[in-house]
DNA sequence: ACCTCCCGCCATATG
DNA sequence: CATATGGCGGGAGGT
């Protein structure tokens, strides 16, 4: 009963309010998706990005990340990404499986030379493990890839967004389980550490990957069954087969045209007041245990095969569009459809806001909406403003 | 009071 | 050395 039907507009008109949701990284990934999502994109300068967004640039790292484990984008250079689009999701997550139950198998050895790597090796993304000198004693715990000690030099990569993205997104392609609670998986990606300090960050990080892959709609925030712990569900590739052999998508690859205004997102920022922090005490945990997959997950509904259900009664949608906080809905554990009738609310509500912030957010929506409808509906765009 | 998770300091990697 | 990346966790908003 707390939750407002539509929070969209701020009853208190107050002073430029700030508003931390404008800032998500979900928001910044779906201005980001809706920047670039156009076919003639060939590559993506982080700067560009950056300020075309209006947010630093360490924000655009995050993002960028996750994407690339997902294969929406590829590293080309420094500073430099192709966009690949969403097409090219389906491979990386079939990739991703493979190598998830190939390496679950509590593989002993590593290194032995088999046939890895099939014949077509394109530029594609998905760096394997390093081939290691020597000393390369890789263990490999279920599941998830997690590289044992290995040099002090391949901490980075190990403790990386991108590969917690990868990992994380294991646990779904790689389990009959659609359903995972965010502590269970923090846990899971965890080389089951219960240590308090290292469990907190983990969960931050998975907050920070769940907010951009909801963007892409390849996960949704819920709850678990008994409604409490919050959890995610696996959306994966709408209505297509994920499993066994894999057509192509039949993506829509938008082409819009060139928007009008920037989305940049210049707003105030939260305030940090300074601190004398600094007791730093670097823990310098190694972390490596055995995970006992198995047992794990709140599985649920569905069985394994092909994908969930949920009512999508011509109201598909991939795309980054579509409020992607709407939900809420009061405590039915699946929560209805719910489809926003942007275009009744962008043609006839049409409020004016004092709120520099709120005026971009809503214009920004409207202009995807645009879009979207556009394309999927073939009609004019409305004209608006 | 607990949950989310943005912000940006600063260690590392790279050019 | 300068710049690009990106762990990491404090602590501010949200519920």
């Amino acid at each position: 009963m707390a939750s407002s039907y539509c929070d969209i507009i701020d009853p208190s008109l107050r002073h430029h309010a700030y508003s931390r949701k404008q800032k998500s990284l979900g928001l910044l990934c779906t201005n980001f998706l809706t920047l670039y999502n156009r076919d003639d994109i060939d590559v993506i300068g982080l700067d560009d990005a950056a300020s075309k967004l209006g947010v630093e640039r360490r924000r655009i790292y995050d993002i960028v990340n996750v994407l690339e484990s997902v294969g929406v984008l590829a590293r080309k250079a420094k500073n430099k990404y192709s966009w690949k689009g969403f097409a090219a999701v389906p491979k990386a997550l079939q990739e991703l499986k493979e190598e998830g139950l190939r390496d679950n198998v509590n593989t002993i050895d590593r290194q032995s030379n088999n046939s890895v790597k099939v014949a077509d090796d394109d530029e594609d993304e998905d760096d394997d493990s390093d081939s290691n000198p020597n000393t390369g004693s890789q263990n490999e715990n279920s599941g998830i890839i997690k590289s044992t000690a290995a040099s002090r030099f391949d901490h980075r990569r190990e403790k990386s967004l991108g590969l917690l993205t990868q990992n994380f997104v294991k646990l779904f392609v790689c389990s009959n389980a659609n359903l995972i609670s965010l502590d269970e998986s923090a846990k899971l990606l965890l080389g089951d550490g219960h240590n308090s300090s290292i469990m907190r960050t983990k969960v931050r990080r998975l907050y920070d990957i769940a907010n951009v892959l909801s963007s892409l709609k390849l996960i949704e925030k819920t709850h678990t069954a008994d409604t409490r712990k919050p959890a995610f569900r696996w959306l994966g590739l709408r209505g297509k087969s994920e499993n066994g052999s894999g057509d192509h998508l039949a993506l829509f690859e938008s082409r819009k045209r060139t928007f009008g205004a920037d989305i940049t997102n210049i707003g105030f920022k939260r305030n940090k007041m300074d601190s004398s922090v600094d007791g730093d005490k670097s823990q310098n945990l190694k972390m490596q245990k055995q995970i006992k997959d198995e047992n794990m997950v709140t599985v649920a509904e569905r069985g394994n095969f092909g994908q969930d259900s949920q009512q999508n009664s011509g109201s598909f949608q991939f795309g980054p569009f579509a409020p992607v906080s709407v939900a809420k809905g009061g405590n039915s554990e699946e929560k209805a459809a719910q489809i926003y009738d942007w275009e009744g609310l962008s043609s006839t509500f049409r409020p004016q806001y004092h709120n520099q912030a709120l005026r971009d957010l809503f214009s920004h929506y409207t202009e995807a909406w645009k879009s979207w409808y556009t394309e999927v509906a073939g009609k004019k765009p409305l004209h608006i403003s």
